[in-house]
DNA sequence: ATTTTTTGGTTTATATTATAAACTACTTTA
DNA sequence: TAAAGTAGTTTATAATATAAACCAAAAAAT
């Protein structure tokens, strides 16, 4: 009848990144603070849930002088929203 | 971009529960434990909840000389539901 | 008849999660 | 060189979800 929800992706600020990125392939730090509205050490956390459970990859370089973090999503992160996409249909109708 | 979505509702349980309610207008503790698979503890929290917030009612009474929870889905609840519908089909894109 | 099990829950304790606040480190500007 | 800004991380706290333990009555078994 319902089907799990995927922990993980099933958080506000994790699934707003989550799909921004499915959409947009590569973001960086200040992009998902603009577009989500959320605090930077919220944004901090949840990328490094994200990172751990292999949905995205972090990498930190310097750019214009200033450090800076670009994200990407991985396969098995499109995996899990594409799965959870299809599980929480089931609540919505 | 991304709206808020509705603490209330944006928990697995409840958002089950109320999908349900609003499916079928009314049900009762037992049917809600079968369909959600949740345990008794964790429905009887939710359910609290939801009443709380307005969104369900819920009557208490005796059944076959058993006591019997009985729910009901509230018009705030069913208002609730379809914004929360709304709210996180943009993030399912 | 009294112990044991089942029904139908509630309360409480604990683990997890989300979040803001405080902090770090460095750069730019005045 | 002091103040303000950028780009974050870490830590503390509040909120949430959940399971475990408990309660009360009914039914079934001994």
């Amino acid at each position: 009848m319902f089907s799990e929800l995927n922990p993980i992706l099933h958080s506000q600020l994790r699934l707003a990144i989550v799909s921004f990125l499915v959409s947009n392939g590569i973001s960086d730090f200040n992009e998902l603070k603009k577009i989500t509205g959320a605090t930077a050490g919220n944004i901090s956390v949840q990328l490094k849930k994200l990172e751990q459970a292999g949905y995205i990859t972090i990498k930190k370089s310097f750019k214009d002088n200033y450090p800076h973090t670009s994200l990407e999503i991985t396969k098995a992160g499109i995996d899990a929203f594409e799965e959870y996409v299809n599980a929480i249909k089931q609540y919505l109708k």
